[in-house]
DNA sequence: GTCCAGGGAGCAG
DNA sequence: CTGCTCCATGGA
């Protein structure tokens, strides 16, 4: 299997931070859905295997590979709760992922858990988007890619995933995101970026820096979830204002 | 049966 | 701008 090096990296912690709801554990690595690539990826110490429909430089850069890893944790590491963190998930990477995959990915998070998100995801995949084949390791499998924007237009057919309210927002942000929508993500700075993927309907503050983060390169979103805001206020503005 | 979950929209105050 | 309620499922 070909591999490329990996200093300062767990692809466990990465894969199962919860930015990532298409993949599954098995063989002691994980097969891996990322738009239209499906792919095994496995660890052992500084290196990370992989075989499927991708190469060394898509690798090394879904997996962000090409960046200073020790850089950024030396940025962040000043407050004592985060070096905390850090030290817990050593290794944990921000993924460059698929735009429209993580905006249909995270209008379905909404009031759901990582279970049902999952599932949720898959059987979109499953029921709009492309039939695909990969080889790996000699094996042929196959695969669905995540759909284009666009695709998902079919409001029975979708009825079947079962995404209760969000179904409708689901329905209307694929037709509202172009290409050129998503492409201004990228291209526009922080806080125009975020107004303009807020006017999507399940879209707000929360899913818009998740979106942002994950796949559109803006790594000073902060995405605030449920319990993200339990923890800072135990931390940080609690009243015996915790000093350790 | 009841409660609530990786939020957000819509509305009242 | 803040603070409700409701949203539609499903798992505990």
């Amino acid at each position: 299997m070909k591999s490329v090096p990996c200093s300062h990296f767990n692809l466990q912690h990465t894969i199962e931070s919860g930015q990532l709801f298409r993949f599954e554990k098995k063989d002691g690595g994980y097969f891996i859905n990322a738009a239209d690539r499906f792919f095994f990826a496995k660890q052992e110490n500084n290196k990370l295997f992989f075989d499927g429909n991708v190469d060394e430089r898509l690798i090394a850069h879904f997996f962000r590979l090409d960046e200073d890893h020790c850089e950024t944790i030396g940025k962040i590491c000043h407050d004592k709760h985060v070096a905390n963190a850090v030290e817990s998930y050593r290794g944990i990477r921000l993924l460059r992922q698929d735009p429209f995959e993580c905006i249909i990915s995270f209008i379905c998070s909404s009031a759901s858990n990582i279970p049902r998100i999952h599932r949720n995801v898959n059987d979109i995949a499953r029921l709009f988007g492309e039939k695909k084949t990969a080889i790996i390791q000699g094996q042929k499998y196959g695969y669905f890619a995540f759909p284009k924007s666009g695709m998902i237009d079919d409001e029975r057919r979708l009825a079947k995933v079962r995404l209760g309210y969000r179904a409708k927002f689901l329905l209307q942000s694929n037709s509202t995101v172009t290409q050129k929508f998503l492409k201004e993500l990228n291209t526009k700075r922080y806080c125009d970026a975020k107004t303009q993927l807020m006017t999507l309907p399940g879209v707000g503050e929360k899913v818009a820096d998740c979106i942002l983060l994950f796949s559109c390169g803006h790594l000073n979103a902060f995405p605030v979830d449920t319990w993200i805001s339990k923890v800072m206020s135990e931390l940080y503005f609690s009243k015996e204002c915790k000093k350790n």
